[in-house]
DNA sequence: TATTTGCGAAACCAATTAGTTGCATATATA
DNA sequence: TATATATGCAACTAATTGGTTTCGCAAATA
């Protein structure tokens, strides 16, 4: 099963809830009150975002409080990392190239 | 059929396919050397790339060379401006919620 | 002109996904 | 203690995915 943080942020609805639950702690009742779909799936989805680390939850009482850990989205900002030089230095680069070319 | 740019980069090969056109563009053929997987799948994931618009191609008599629409990627970029505020003012944003709390 | 090459598209297949319903369990409350 | 509530988990299902094989077409080449 292929479980990492590209997966996770690729349905839909798991970025809702990551966007939910980056403002506060959240239990799987409140999370899914905001959706039209079953608790159910809304903990399949809180699963999968645990597997790859992405949250963390903390019981009290019965109900369990998840957040977002926002250390793991740092994780596709540094992938993201070597295209955005690429967007940035896009001239330079231009540049770079033309310059090679003539030297060959 | 959901098609955007997370799902886009969800697949590990449409990440390495990326990450191989954005340096220079390539054919189906060359990008498929690269994997030990048949042309025909590289085929299927350019054109989910390409209708994602993430990719663009240059047809050159029967060869079609494909590259990186790097705009494209900044959508990406955009998506976790939020969560990089985040980071970046957690203890910031501590200090405001505390503060806030003190006010109620 | 006949053959090879580069490619996309269709048909098919196994695995995975996102959802459902129906439990079981633990905690709160009457 | 009996009941309600919050939750996770398993079994099932339909849709989607990533791959394959096979084909057709257009461009290059012999």
């Amino acid at each position: 099963m292929r479980r990492d943080i590209f997966q996770a942020i690729a349905d839909p609805t798991r970025r809702a809830i990551i966007a939910l639950i980056a403002v506060h702690s959240m239990t799987p009742n409140a999370i899914a009150e905001n959706f039209n779909t079953s608790r159910q799936s809304i903990s399949k989805h809180l699963r999968i975002l645990s597997e790859c680390e992405l949250i963390h939850q903390e019981q009290q009482g019965r109900e369990i409080y998840y957040s977002l850990k926002i250390e793991k989205m740092k994780e596709i900002d540094e992938w993201l990392e070597q295209y955005r030089n690429i967007w940035e230095n896009r001239f330079d680069q231009l540049d770079d190239v033309l310059s090679k070319l003539k030297k060959n």
